[in-house]
DNA sequence: ATGACGATTTACT
DNA sequence: GTAAATCGTCATA
């Protein structure tokens, strides 16, 4: 099989930088499927097949760290051309990744929240250490994935489109999830954003063991305690 | 200079 | 379910 060869011998060929020139509710949506790659200064190589990704919308989105045109030395990666790493550090201990799209020096961009491990699960067990058991769950969560990975401050601004160190990719032995596969959610953690909360930019591959916080039934409003029945 | 706060994870009750 | 860990960043002074 062409498919798994490929994946062997490393021809790994990133996507395009094409492939993130699009709004980040269609990067979300893209993206679920595709490999993350990570090739470690000793030449092993790590990748997962990601199943969850969030939308920032950018200047609009109270969610966004660019909301109201924020521009910093911490954000600055934002304003990059698409296809850019924006790499973030957060509550002094965790690293979140995310791939930069939309026109370019429009500040936008999709947080890669989590992926099933398909290569490389030794390096990541032994990176994550003693707190993770579960190989599936090796990089369900977006500093899980981090720390999996090794992706940390040194790969903020990266280029994901050079197959240098850290890329995308299409998996050349599973197809992309179609529509019934996939579903849609609140994004988690954001609860300070007033409407922006509740809106649906999270997507996420349906029934996946490797997601952060599964999907709620209701498309991810908070919990509510039904009100009593009226019989 | 200071203080509040995370696009989270883990351990514990 | 709650709380702790832990520190860079940003707004304010």
């Amino acid at each position: 099989m062409a498919g798994a060869r490929a994946a062997r011998s490393g021809r790994l060929k990133p996507l395009p930088r094409s492939f993130y020139a699009c709004s980040p509710e269609v990067l979300a949506r893209r993206m679920l499927g595709t490999l993350l790659v990570r090739r470690f200064d000793d030449g092993v190589t790590a990748a997962i097949r990601i199943v969850e990704a969030e939308a920032y919308l950018g200047v609009r989105d109270r969610a966004a760290h660019t909301f109201g045109g924020r521009r910093t030395a911490r954000n600055e990666a934002m304003y990059a051309e698409p296809g850019t790493a924006y790499v973030y550090f957060t509550y002094g201990m965790h690293y979140c990744l995310n791939a930069v799209c939309g026109e370019p020096g429009e500040p936008v961009a999709v947080l890669i929240r989590a992926g099933e491990p398909v290569r490389g699960v030794e390096r990541m067990a032994e990176l994550r250490g003693p707190a993770a058991r579960d190989e599936l769950r090796l990089a369900a969560g977006p500093a899980r994935l981090c720390q999996a990975m090794r992706i940390d401050r040194a790969l903020n601004g990266h280029d994901l489109t050079t197959g240098e160190a850290l890329w995308m990719t299409n998996d050349p032995d599973q197809p992309p999830p179609g529509d019934r596969e996939v579903v849609r959610a609140a994004r988690v953690g954001v609860d300070y954003a007033g409407p922006w909360a509740a809106r649906r930019l999270r997507w996420l591959v349906r029934g996946s063991p490797s997601v952060s916080v599964p999907p709620r039934p209701g498309g991810g409003r908070p919990t509510r305690k039904r009100p009593p029945a009226g019989g």
